[in-house]
RNA sequence: GGGUGAUUAGCUCAGCGGUUAGAGCGCUCGCCUCACACGCGAGAGGUCCGAGGUUCGAAUCCUCGAUUACCCA
């Protein structure tokens, strides 16, 4: 039990910071986020989507933990075993190049160092720092069982690798290629093509004429990367351009190297780009690359690893090819080869960690076979198994899938898993197995070298939805809770991450991975850019933590967003839910300083056979609410489940019933509002501890401590049971009744604003309704008069109200309300203000009537629309006569 | 070039076949009312981007267009 403060000695405001370390403390001392396994029980599984170890935390981390965390405490809440399983990704480029940058400024390279050397260094640096997420995690009050917690390079994780490389490998799913590939000169390492980012930049087109062999004339081709010239091997024409075909089977001298090549005819030609001629560099560029293949043109690769000119760039040797780029022009400006130059606005890759540009280049890697993997992961999908939320990311997976490339897995890394296959140096063998050899089976040699490379990072990644779990063994975890039941993360990750562990997933344990992906958006600044530290404009969720609470934090993430939506963050969201925390606190501040006073709390968990009608509306309202947000969160409609419990609790308990207690509570009328003071608070607490998880639990211990506890108490809300709606407790006739008490101290509330009346100011005031709501408005006088400053006279008859020249009056659902003003009262201005409220009320009567005399709409509009809109039409009516009357006797 | 989203009150966003279209912030007016000024009360403010269509009925579904953001090539 955690220590609690005596409800008088309660601050008047909320102080998260004195709150959430405390809590979070007595959440891990008491086990709660360890799950027990009970067979009888359907366990809930999120496996958390793991942050690279190098990272801090942001604010895409602080909404995935609020989404997550509130799916896991709602299961929890419902008595499922839960298990959130937190976890770090090793990052292979990213941490290499954080190590490599700290070796920087020494003036060392992980060259001078050495391999073993180097990554000793990473592992040194992971010790040191790999933690600090976990305790940005724990600030932001993530329920994940940290007995269970791992990381890409433990162990077992490690094993699922080489074990899923194997098994690829030897269903001939994986194999090595000398192919062209994305190349980053300045990481030196091969890159999947979802590593590269496009993006729109200002360059030029380039025309060049390549002079014919035969001297008769030149082939203008157009290039945007003019330097690659050096290494075509070919022109090519469409063989349907009237203009070239001809050209077709003759050659040209490359200028600057002399080279003749041939031209030829393929029908991937663009006749509508640059002149309709192109040449053609199958070292370095994919569409180039498919055309050498097509007719067998000799490859050439001009560049080096870092970029720069190789040997069969002649002159340019050693010069970076960027920066070659302008000589070359000019050199084919020397030559008489360069036709013109055009500004022109084309997208270029760039590397996604360092933003160098990328090259493409012929390089020997190693690759997954996508297609048959891809074709059951679109299954899972296309026939329902896998379930995403939002929907409309079904076709931007399947487009994916439907379109898949080769995943090039092999990175010229040094940190990471080492790809697991092994070569013999006398015959060429490649060994692939999950035991390291000793001599080659083919030729029994034992001269054998390991690949050097090391795995994409997301290969591991892709596992992790069973190698947190224990696969490849057969543990009782990954037997009790794979398959896991959500996988949420950002829909900016749908094809590196999730795409890739649902093929994964099925390939490994030959069953879907989760049965629903819940996407979410990106977290946009206030002016609606994404955040990034490169354009300086993140928040720091440990800075506004500090500010706002991590409570308030999270509730401002998830609050009024969708699915897949991106959202804007700003101060006002964040200062929005600080005070909604703020106001549950002083709610509870109110309902427990009173229930101290209380003789009896009899009753107050059940609440069953409730006298009053407030206690009835409240009651009943609590339950209709429970309804809709279990109906929410089962459609994974966050914000709409907050929304309805932020309304309710602020527009109806604190607004209203709160308020009626005080004048009950004041005047010791039986039955007293305490006990359901009590409960609904209780309830509310529950509700809300998914989405403000400290301050609940923090409310919820001191509130136990008052209340007498009639059977089994958690002792703790974080394994309280989540409130389920009892149609039992739903009574139509108080939600009426008490509505018609709102409206009626809301109208006369109206008309003291409207005539400027003081606050001390006491006026008589007579409400003509009907018998049923005289005696409802009886039994609530003492409120109504107390909150809006009335005497009330009740009337029952048909036209009670006296001298209109000195009243104004307002009518009501239930009737007519008519507050003696006296000479306040402007017989015209009043005239006026009720018209208007006629005119706009016979608007809508008409817009219902015309309704209702269309016989299409009767025959086919459901019985309920139709019963709905004459009940309207009936109020309506009532409403308009009464406004009638009172005008008519204005004008008497 | 292909795809997806967004376009609703001054701002940020919910709502996605039947509402006199909602919230928070902002704005106007009045309040330190014994839980809360991180508050209370009363208001103002919207041809739901445009044009067609489907339907008894459209902010909500379909088509086309505009603006805008992102993703893929």
């Amino acid at each position: 039990m955690t220590q609690t403060q005596q409800p008088n000695e309660i601050p008047r405001a909320y102080e998260p910071g004195a709150v959430e370390g405390r809590i979070y403390d007595f959440w891990t001392e008491g086990g709660y986020f360890t799950p027990e396994i009970d067979r009888s029980k359907k366990p809930f599984t999120l496996i958390m989507p793991p942050p690279n170890v190098t990272g801090e935390l942001h604010m895409g981390h602080a909404l995935t933990i609020a989404l997550e965390d509130l799916m896991v405490r709602w299961h929890r809440m419902q008595g499922e075993p839960t298990l959130y399983l937190p976890g770090t990704d090793h990052a292979g480029i990213a941490t290499q190049v954080v190590v490599e940058r700290l070796l920087a400024s020494d003036g060392i390279t992980r060259h001078d160092l050495g391999r073993d050397k180097f990554v000793e260094r990473i592992w040194s640096w992971v010790d040191d720092y790999g933690d600090r997420i976990y305790t940005q995690l724990e600030r932001l009050g993530a329920s994940c069982d940290w007995s269970r917690r791992k990381f890409t390079l433990d162990g077992v994780p490690s094993l699922a690798v080489r074990t899923t490389f194997v098994n690829l490998y030897k269903k001939g799913l994986i194999y090595k290629g000398n192919r062209i590939t994305n190349w980053c000169p300045r990481c030196r390492t091969a890159l999947s093509d979802l590593e590269v980012k496009h993006r729109e930049e200002q360059g030029n087109l380039y025309y060049l004429n390549y002079p014919l062999a035969d001297g008769n004339g030149h082939a203008t081709i157009a290039t945007t990367r003019p330097e690659t010239m050096l290494g075509d091997t070919a022109v090519a024409v469409n063989p349907n351009d009237d203009r070239f075909k001809h050209l077709i089977g003759k050659s040209v001298k490359l200028p600057i190297v002399g080279r003749l090549i041939p031209i030829i005819g393929d029908e991937a030609v663009d006749m509508e780009f640059g002149t309709g001629a192109l040449k053609v560099t199958p070292g370095h560029d994919p569409a180039d690359f498919e055309i050498g293949q097509r007719h067998s043109l000799e490859t050439i690769n001009i560049l080096n690893n870092d970029g720069t000119i190789n040997e069969n760039g002649g002159t340019y040797e050693g010069q970076d090819r960027l920066e070659a780029r302008a000589p070359i022009v000019d050199h084919l400006d020397r030559e008489f080869a360069l036709e013109k130059i055009e500004p022109y606005s084309h997208s270029v890759g760039h590397c996604e960690r360092c933003d160098e540009v990328v090259e493409p280049l012929v390089s020997e890697q190693w690759y997954v076979r996508m297609e048959p993997l891809a074709k059951p992961a679109r299954a899972s999908v296309d026939e329902g198994r896998i379930k995403i939320v939002p929907e409309r990311f079904d076709k931007i997976y399947f487009n994916w899938l439907d379109n898949i490339r080769d995943w090039c897995i092999s990175r010229q890394l040094w940190w990471g898993h080492r790809i697991p296959v092994c070569y013999c140096d006398d015959c060429g063998e490649h060994i692939v197995e999950m035991e390291d050899p000793t001599e080659c089976p083919n030729c029994a040699s034992s001269s054998l070298h390991r690949d050097p490379d090391v795995l994409d990072t997301w290969f591991s990644s892709a596992l992790w939805t069973h190698s947190t779990l224990g696969w490849p063994e057969q543990t009782e975890d990954l037997d009790y809770f794979y398959p896991t039941a959500v996988m949420e993360t950002g829909h900016d990750i749908l094809f590196f991450w999730v795409a890739r562990m649902i093929f994964s997933g099925l390939f490994n344990m030959g069953e879907e991975p989760f049965h629903t992906v819940y996407l979410h958006g990106m977290v946009l600044d206030p002016d609606g850019v994404k955040m990034s530290k490169v354009k300086g404009n993140v928040l720091d969720p440990l800075e506004i933590i500090d500010l706002y609470g991590a409570d308030a934090v999270r509730f401002a993430l998830t609050t009024g967003t969708a699915p897949g939506n991106n959202m804007r963050m700003n101060e006002g969201k964040l200062e929005a839910s600080r005070n909604f925390a703020n106001k549950l606190w002083n709610a509870s501040r109110y309902v427990m300083t009173n229930l101290q006073k209380a003789d009896s709390l009899e009753g107050w968990e059940d609440v069953a056979d409730l006298q009053h009608r407030e206690d009835r509306w409240i009651v009943s309202r609590l339950n209709r609410v429970a309804e809709q947000v279990d109906q929410h969160m089962q459609e994974y409609q966050f914000g709409e489940a907050q929304t309805a419990i932020h309304d309710f609790l602020w527009n109806e308990y604190c607004d209203w019933y709160i308020e009626m207690s005080k004048i009950r509570i004041r005047a010791g009328e039986s039955p007293s509002p305490l006990p359901v003071l009590a409960h609904v608070l209780e309830r509310v607490l529950r509700l809300l501890h998914p989405f403000l998880p400290f301050v609940t639990e923090e409310i919820w211990q001191a509130l136990s401590n008052i209340l007498p506890q009639q059977g089994e108490n958690s002792g703790a809300l974080i394994v309280a049971e989540y409130p389920k709606p009892d149609a039992g407790k739903f009574d139509d006739a108080a939600e009426r009744e008490i509505e018609a008490v709102v409206e009626l101290t809301r109208a006369a509330r109206n008309l003291r604003a409207v005539f400027r009346i003081q606050n001390n100011e006491k006026i008589p005031a007579t409400v003509n309704t009907s018998e049923q709501f005289a005696k409802v408005f009886t039994d609530s006088t003492r409120f109504i008069e107390s909150e809006s400053g009335i005497t009330l006279t009740l009337s029952s008859s048909a036209n009670g109200a006296g001298n209109t020249g000195n009243e104004a009056s307002q009518v009501i659902t239930t009737g007519t309300l008519a507050m003696s003003i006296g000479d306040l009262v402007d017989i015209e201005k009043e005239k006026t203000r009720l018209t208007d409220e006629l005119n706009e009320l016979t608007g809508y009567r008409r817009k219902i009537a015309g309704r209702l005399s269309n016989d299409q709409f009767l025959s086919k509009a459901p019985q309920e629309v139709v019963d709905k809109d004459r009940e309207r039409l009936d109020d309506a009516d009532a409403r308009a006569d009464r406004l009638t009357d009172i005008l008519d006797r204005l004008s008497a």
